[in-house]
DNA sequence: CATCCGTGGAA
DNA sequence: TTTCCAAGGAT
């Protein structure tokens, strides 16, 4: 009890020094932070880099300061502003969230009632709690679980130590500062105790670090092997008349769920037709690598000379390639410069349509 | 408990 | 080029 006293004492204290300043943070010390935007980091924050996270964030809390501004959103809106953030069913819950809390008036104030919130799960209701309403929980995430690991040397691999490191990460968490110390730890795996290469000999808790004695903390926290990924196959078609391009929204649910997208075939070899009887032309092929697959997509384009039996037509001036995923957007960035030259016959050949991605 | 769900940067 | 993985959640 004295050593998970001193190492969190430890931690706050290379905090107060070493905090990195984010958009979502208050400075050490302040205390709790707008649940708005705490929440909204931490969503973003899930599985996601800090680095990719921050000009959505800026973005986001630009258009909509408040939840009350988020819940009136337009759905399609939000999904052309998360557009690239990758995991789209966290978009379609900030939605459903922000509405809820609208509703209520404010954010739940406790951790079992922001975990009964769409898209708010274990980790993130703690973080909020501690982040923003200065409560003790437990805030378990990736860093605090290779943390953790380390600190007492845990043989046992992921996620089968994950009780084990729930219950000794409740030992460390202290009662005063909950939230700087959550964030302190997060931290610390982000710049110290790194998965790679740990910087143990600046780290401000080495001397109760297990694993650092034993010389094993690189290899910590040990895994299970991970599954290999299947190739997968599909076509995407891009077709387009004078003025317009022919896009869908998906289902709402699977992969890239209700994102703007072109209109394609499933990614098992489940034959869709096109979109449109014409003549298809093949544009190329795009690779993109899924969580759990790896795709090879193949991408028609053709001019429309029939209406389409399938997605809408937008007009050129009013499509914005931001708002596709990253994997439509790459398949719009291989053909948009034959798009461009199609749609103007005048156009000398010598003239090369620029990219926008 | 295992699977599904994105993306891009680093080593 | 390949591998790993980053503040997880829903089912």
């Amino acid at each position: 009890m004295r050593d998970s006293r001193v190492i969190s004492v430890e931690l706050l204290d290379w905090y107060d020094r070493h905090a990195r300043i984010l958009p979502w943070r208050s400075l050490p010390g302040q205390g709790q932070t707008d649940p708005y935007r705490v929440w909204l980091s931490e969503v973003m924050l899930q599985q996601t880099t800090v680095a990719a996270v921050k000009s959505y964030f800026e973005r986001f809390t630009s258009l909509w300061p408040t939840v009350h501004d988020l819940a009136a959103a337009e759905d399609s809106q939000v999904m052309a502003e998360w557009a690239g953030l990758g995991y789209y069913a966290r978009a379609r819950n900030l939605v459903a969230c922000a509405r809820t809390v609208s509703a209520l008036g404010a954010f739940p104030t406790t951790r079992d009632g922001l975990a009964a919130l769409p898209g708010i799960g274990p980790y993130t209701s703690a973080a909020i709690s501690a982040i923003a309403f200065d409560l003790p929980e437990t805030v378990v995430d990736g860093n605090v679980e290779r943390v953790i690991s380390r600190l007492f040397a845990l043989e046992t691999p992921l996620p089968a130590s994950k009780p084990e490191i729930y219950e000794l990460a409740g030992l460390l968490t202290p009662a005063a500062r909950p939230g700087d110390y959550a964030q302190a730890m997060m931290d610390l795996g982000a710049t110290i105790c790194t998965p790679r290469n740990p910087a143990c000999g600046i780290c401000p808790v080495n001397n109760g670090c297990q694993a650092r004695i034993q010389g094993i903390a690189a290899e910590l926290p040990r895994k299970a092997p991970k599954k290999a990924k299947p190739q997968r196959a599909g076509t995407v078609w891009i077709g387009f008349t004078q003025d317009a391009v022919l896009v869908e929204t998906r289902p709402e649910k699977g992969l890239l769920g209700g994102t703007l997208a072109f209109p394609s075939t499933g990614w098992d070899g489940s034959a869709l037709e096109p979109p449109a009887m014409a003549d298809w032309q093949d544009s190329g092929l795009v690779r993109h690598v899924f969580t759990h697959f790896a795709l090879d997509l193949t991408v028609m384009t053709a001019k429309l000379t029939t209406p389409p039996v399938r997605g809408r037509l937008v007009a050129i001036d009013k499509f914005s390639p931001s708002a596709l995923p990253g994997l439509m957007r790459k398949a719009w960035s291989l053909v948009q410069p034959i798009q461009a030259r199609q749609r103007s016959p005048i156009a000398k050949a010598s003239q090369h349509p620029t990219r926008d991605d």
